[in-house]
DNA sequence: GTAAATCTATCTACTGATAGATAGCCATCA
DNA sequence: TGATGGCTATCTATCAGTAGATAGATTTAC
């Protein structure tokens, strides 16, 4: 039995990650479960609190999956496999964006701290994959690499999502692969 | 002089580059020009026909300055850096994210046709850079290289405009010019 | 004087948020 | 045992503010 917290949170996502944070309301959520606004408020009192439990448990949930996926992952083709598929299938699993890619993009109308902790999932982005390349790359170039990575799979998602088209994301993401072998 | 139709697209594009389509209000347009929303009414009617304007303005800009910069491009990596510059530009002079790339997170919560403008814009911006890749090249590999190339871009915007840092941008589209040099 | 543009005033619907009542549960204590 | 009191979660009702949109009067420009 999934406790109401979290139903709200699931209900969030699912229409933040659609439709983005201004679109969604405190009603729609409340419909969604089959309760009224004023309880949904009652879990989270500012529509901020929402956003930012929402952002924490998408973090979690996928570096934990990013993680189990490159657990086995020994090479470093393999680990950018990992990161890659583990793009792939929050977009596959669901057919919506990443949901702080659409935050990421709304990001000059969020509140403070929510803006913060998306950018913090992006950092952390960067920097996973960025471990995940050459130590002897040159710097510079290291950092590039991983930052270009990470943009080419979130607009490889928001490309796949607005052409309506799967097949868009994997021919973005696929010359990712081939490149690092 | 420009006209109030003009100025009411400058501030609604400024506006939705920042925040998106939904955070922005017949109000706030009005205030910013001064002058009231029933008179903001008067030019677009509905809220869809000035986002349908705004796409097809921005659109127009995009692929003006776009054939502007590949005029002189002879060879195959220069189209590509006309291609780069083209989004830096966008990017840069502005401090905002591209129109499209907000509109295209946002797709699923806008009304069709301007989904489908959006929409569009992408698969405009894939064949031209389709056409700049070599034609012998495999097919699949080349349409999945022009997807790769746009994807790239639209997620360096967002992620830059997202970590505040214009630097980004730039590591993420700097491979771009080498892979195809 | 006509046409284009802007205004005032207003509508209904919805927004995030709050106050205060109510119901169910569970531990403590007589 | 069973009544008491507190805690959690939901409810009803409502607030002020804003949304997109419209009708109709008024002003401006040619």
């Amino acid at each position: 039995m999934t406790s109401t917290t979290e139903r709200i949170l699931d209900a969030a996502e699912s229409r933040m990650r659609t439709k983005g944070y201004h679109a969604v309301s405190f009603r729609d959520l409340a419909e969604d479960l089959g309760i009224k606004s004023a309880s949904v408020h009652y879990h989270f009192p500012q529509k901020e609190d929402l956003g930012l439990a929402l952002v924490g448990r998408y973090s979690e949930r996928f570096f934990a999956a990013l993680n189990g996926h490159a657990a086995k992952a020994k090479s470093r083709p393999e680990k950018i496999k990992a990161f890659c598929k583990t793009y792939e299938e929050a977009l596959k699993s669901s057919d919506k964006n990443c949901l702080c890619g659409m935050l990421g993009a709304e990001s000059r109308g969020l509140p403070d701290q929510l803006r913060q902790a998306v950018a913090a999932f992006f950092d952390a982005n960067i920097k996973w994959i960025w471990q995940a390349l050459p130590p002897d790359m040159e710097a510079g170039q290291r950092k590039a690499a991983a930052t270009q990575i990470v943009a080419t799979l979130q607009g490889a998602m928001m490309l796949s999502i607005s052409l309506g088209s799967p097949k868009t994301f994997e021919n973005a993401a696929k010359g990712l692969i081939t490149a690092h072998t």
